[in-house]
DNA sequence: ACCCTCACG
DNA sequence: GACGTACGTGAGGGTA
């Protein structure tokens, strides 16, 4: 019988090296997967070993799971210096484990370990099984283990290596490298060693007095030096370093031994995994025909057709009787440990009212595979002192026993619209991470189509033909809706189960077709990491003060009262002046002002625009109208309605924003709506003020400055906008200087419109109405803006083009909106859409840009060591901060830094990107 | 439920 | 020759 010979690979160091090593490679869905590619060829260097005389017939993967492990508690500045891993590689990581499934080898992790310390275990148990090892890494805390039949393996530089490699890069027996290494100490880990010890003098100390402490117990009679100094004086330092370097070699084996045995490798996963990513090479030597890629049907979807991926083969319908209620430990237990298994988990939380932030948690539904769904009541029943509580389990205990699968780095959490679950979960304490979200992941495939509502109970019609039970049929409407902690458990387990249930289902599809439809890139980059950034902005919210708006509504009651006698006098009667209908008749019938009738409805039109006509003509009871609309719409809309949302707890207003809200990727507000808080009057602007910061910290508003206008500058190659934005120059008066030759008032204004009219998409009628000039003078003037700045023209034609030809626009984070209407045969329609193609991909990548910002900046603040800075709000090119009075400078600098910086390293703009900041006690003071 | 109007970027 | 005139949102009030 030949030896049993196991080799260990060390993935997660790989993945690392080969990141560094190779070139940025993409596949053809856009994913980055240069890494994943040096990882693969690893592999299949260690798969053609098999059979040879030196070849493994055990093998196994190790990789890192989690980041707190025993060393952190032994030293809590362990790896803390250790920068985040590069974004594009983090979507790499989970591909990792993909490739290894694809060859069909054993993967093990183990939390609180890190990898080098399962492969030293597990080194030293073959060992003594009188097993051969290989340890497939470059490591050099790793080589503490290479000793009589254990040796190391570098697949990149194909080398063997022996206790002669270490003694020749070391100058010491791999048994005393450990002593060496605690010397030198190791900035990448932070481990401290000793300053000023490099690998020579460390081996050197060693060779002389043959370990560490014998070292430093000599350092006193040592010759004087700074040397010496330092050895006596960071002695304590270096034991620690020596407890940190040393790996664990006895834990409990994850899995056993034998279990490790090689069978061979099935050809088929590993096929599909090939051409998944179109390696081709391998896929060639694989002796495969060149398989179809999977994404090949998608690649040619068209605008109008129903987003659909086919069900996974096996997968089963849809059967709530299957559902259960977790009332006991035991059960908990269980599913908890599926979780584990199955590597991830669908998370619902169910709670008395929307409201994430003052909500009662009443229950969380898991899900970890097809009709596998389970319900766990916390909080049914006690809504009244008299009612009945049904057997459940302790919220406390369901919280404790959930957190820390909730937190688990290897275990993907799933959920619909999770924002709100973060936010219930965060108020436990709980910080769900990793995740991916569902509501997301269907915008990112397919916002625009008409057919794609992201919402759950759509999104389980159109893509798993399933009809949902509505929220209204458990709780009922109106007078009669109950809380959902009055649900009966049955019932309460077959609607909350099911949504656990099809939100993994439809996170299988659209995981799929992410890779597929090249939608990897904005939703990694762009959207998920997000989604716990506005989760913690909603929690935050901002300080209203409320006196304040509550003087304002007394301020502007009182001018309405006024106006509103005034309007009768000269109107000869009391109405209603909200209703546009009497408004019309007074104005038009009964006074006999010339205005004329609008729209299908067959009803006057009394807009701004109408009415500041009539006021030219002479009208006084226009002026009047309009300053009582003015004071209306900002009292019922704004200090009325704000007062009321004040949350009792916190005393501060919290938004809801949607993530899925706006057709181009754009943020929308709601509940309320905090974006479009009145500023360009002087009236609305005192609204503005009544946003304030609490005692002892200021409100900081940053804005990207023309950031539409700069990216349009760079995306349609305009050279002389792009050099105007480069030199600092005022874009507007630059393109009044291009258009008009001079530059005043009047010009620098038109110029304005203009500019905003190309990133609308212009017509010379649309053109020729805001700037009060015949169509025939503002075709001219788009003639001469095109000759002038002949890139745009070029862009507006390529746009409409592409957005026809494949239904959907882009952004330069491949963010792509569907425009279904832009084939319509109704010319409007379609003109409709192709103004919105022009425009979407501007406003989108503008909203891409802001998205990262936001997402880098509490990393950002937090490294430089400024934690109280908290980002409340974004407004589409503004995000609104809260920071003590003292962290103003330090802040602004790192505000300024994400947000210039945003785009990169993803994409490279031809414009700099300028941020305006200004601080002060309220919002409108920061202004 | 719909339209109109108007607040913001 | 008529059409209906800029992109993206959400909220409140009136009307049917």
């Amino acid at each position: 019988m030949t030896q049993n010979h196991l080799y260990l690979v060390d993935g997660s160091g790989y993945i690392f090296r080969a990141y560094h090593q190779l070139p940025p490679l993409t596949n053809q869905h856009g994913q980055p997967v240069g890494a994943v590619y040096g990882y693969t060829t690893m592999l299949w260097k260690l798969a053609e070993e098999l059979g040879k005389a030196e070849g493994p017939t055990h093998l196994a993967v190790v990789l890192d799971k989690g980041s707190h492990t025993f060393r952190n508690d032994m030293y809590d500045q362990y790896k803390a210096n250790r920068p985040p891993a590069p974004e594009d590689l983090v979507p790499q990581f989970p591909m990792i484990r993909d490739a290894t499934r694809a060859f069909s080898l054993p993967c093990i992790e183990e939390a609180g370990f890190e990898a080098d310390d399962i492969i030293a275990s597990y080194t030293q148990a073959a060992v003594r099984a009188g097993w051969h090892v290989t340890i497939v890494s470059s490591d050099k805390d790793l080589m503490q283990l290479i000793q009589p039949g254990v040796d190391m393996y570098d697949t990149m530089k194909n080398e063997r290596r022996g206790a002669d490699y270490v003694v020749g890069k070391f100058g010491v027996q791999p048994e005393q490298l450990g002593d060496v290494l605690a010397l030198m100490g190791d900035s990448v880990d932070n481990v401290p060693g000793i300053p000023g010890i490099g690998p020579k003098t460390a081996a050197k100390l060693i060779t002389e007095y043959g370990s560490l402490e014998a070292a430093l117990e000599a350092a006193p009679a040592m010759k004087k030096s700074k040397m010496q100094e330092n050895l006596i004086a960071h002695a304590d330092m270096a034991r620690l370093s020596r407890r940190l370097v040393a790996l664990h070699d006895s834990m409990d084996l994850p899995e056993p031994l034998d279990d490790l045995t090689l069978k061979g490798i099935p050809k088929e996963p590993l096929q599909e995994f090939l051409s998944h990513h179109g390696f081709k090479t391998l896929l060639n030597r694989l002796g495969a025909p060149a398989a179809a890629a999977p994404a090949a049907a998608t690649a040619t979807a068209s605008a109008t057709a129903a987003p659909a991926a086919p069900a996974p083969a096996e997968e089963p319908a849809i059967d709530r009787s299957l559902y259960e209620t977790v009332v006991t430990e035991e059960a908990l237990d269980r599913w908890i440990a599926a979780a584990y298994a199955e590597g991830l988990v669908a998370v619902d939380t169910e709670t008395d009212m929307l409201d994430a932030v003052s909500c009662q948690l009443v229950g969380i539904s898991l899900a970890t595979g097809p009709n596998k769904a389970c319900y766990i009541p916390v909080g049914h029943g006690g809504t009244d002192m008299f009612a009945e509580r049904p057997e459940q389990l302790d919220k406390a205990l369901v919280i404790a026993k959930l957190k820390p699968l909730l937190e688990d780095d290897s275990i993907l959490k799933i959920g619909q619209n999770l924002k709100y679950d973060l936010t219930v979960l965060r108020r436990h304490g709980i910080e769900i991470a990793p995740y991916d979200d569902t509501i997301v992941m269907s915008f990112d495939l397919d916002a625009g189509q008409s057919l794609a509502g992201h919402g759950m109970d759509e999104a389980a019609k159109t893509h798993l033909n399933h009809t949902c039970i509505s929220f209204k049929e458990v709780v009922g409407t109106g007078k009669s809706q109950i809380s959902f902690a009055e649900v009966p458990l049955p019932r309460a387990t077959e609607y909350a189960a099911e949504d656990a249930d099809v939100t993994l289902r439809l996170w299988k599809r659209f995981k799929t077709r992410i890779a597929n439809e090249g939608a990897n890139r904005v939703y990694e980059l762009v959207d998920r990491p997000l989604v716990s950034v506005i989760a913690g902005m909603e929690h935050q919210g901002i300080k209203v003060d409320r006196e304040a708006l509550s003087r304002l509504s007394a301020e502007f009651t009182a001018g309405i009262a006024a106006l509103e006698t005034e309007i009768h006098e000269i109107a000869g009667q009391p109405f209603a002046i909200g209703s546009t209908q009497q408004l019309g008749a007074i104005l038009f019938d009964k006074l006999g002002y010339k205005g004329g009738k609008k729209g299908k409805s067959g009803a006057y039109s009394t807009d701004v625009t109408i009415l500041e006509q009539l006021k030219a003509q002479g009208a006084p009871i226009a002026d009047k109208v309009l300053e009582w609309r003015q004071l209306s719409k900002l009292k019922s809309t704004y200090t009325d309605a704000l007062q009321a949302q004040i949350n009792k707890d916190t005393g501060r207003v919290h938004t809801s924003y949607s993530l899925t809200g706006a057709q181009t990727g754009r943020l929308s507000s709601t509940d309320p709506n905090l974006q479009n808080i009145p500023i360009r009057t002087e009236v609305g602007r005192q609204i503005r003020h009544a946003f304030v910061a609490e005692q002892g910290n200021v409100i900081l508003a940053a804005d990207y400055s023309q950031i539409e206008l700069r990216l349009a500058a760079h995306m349609a190659d305009v050279p002389a906008l792009k050099d105007a934005f480069a030199n600092g120059e005022d874009i507007h008066a630059a393109t009044a200087m291009q258009l008009f030759g001079e530059v005043n008032r009047d010009t620098r204004g038109r110029a304005k419109t203009i500019n905003f009219a190309i990133l609308y998409g212009i017509s010379r009628w649309g053109l020729a109405g805001r700037l009060e000039i015949s169509a025939d003078e503002a075709q001219d003037m788009i003639s001469r803006y095109y000759e002038r700045f002949p890139g745009i023209s070029i862009y507006i034609n390529e746009t409409i083009e592409k957005a026809r030809e494949r239904g959907y626009t882009e952004t330069l984070f491949g963010r792509k909106t569907w425009f279904p209407r832009i084939k319509a045969s109704v010319q409007h329609e379609r003109q409709g859409a192709e103004r919105a193609a022009i425009n979407a991909p501007i406003q989108g990548t503008s909203a891409d840009i802001i998205k990262r910002a936001m997402a880098r900046m509490g990393p950002a603040l937090e490294a430089a060591g400024l934690p109280n800075v908290k980002m409340l709000l974004q407004v589409h090119d503004e995000l609104v901060f809260e920071l003590p009075e003292g962290d103003v400078d330090a802040a602004s600098a790192v505000i300024r830094q994400v947000m210039e910086t945003a785009a990169e390293p993803i994409v490279k703009l031809s414009v700099p990107l300028g941020v305006e900041i200004g601080t002060g006690p309220s919002w409108g003071a920061a202004h």
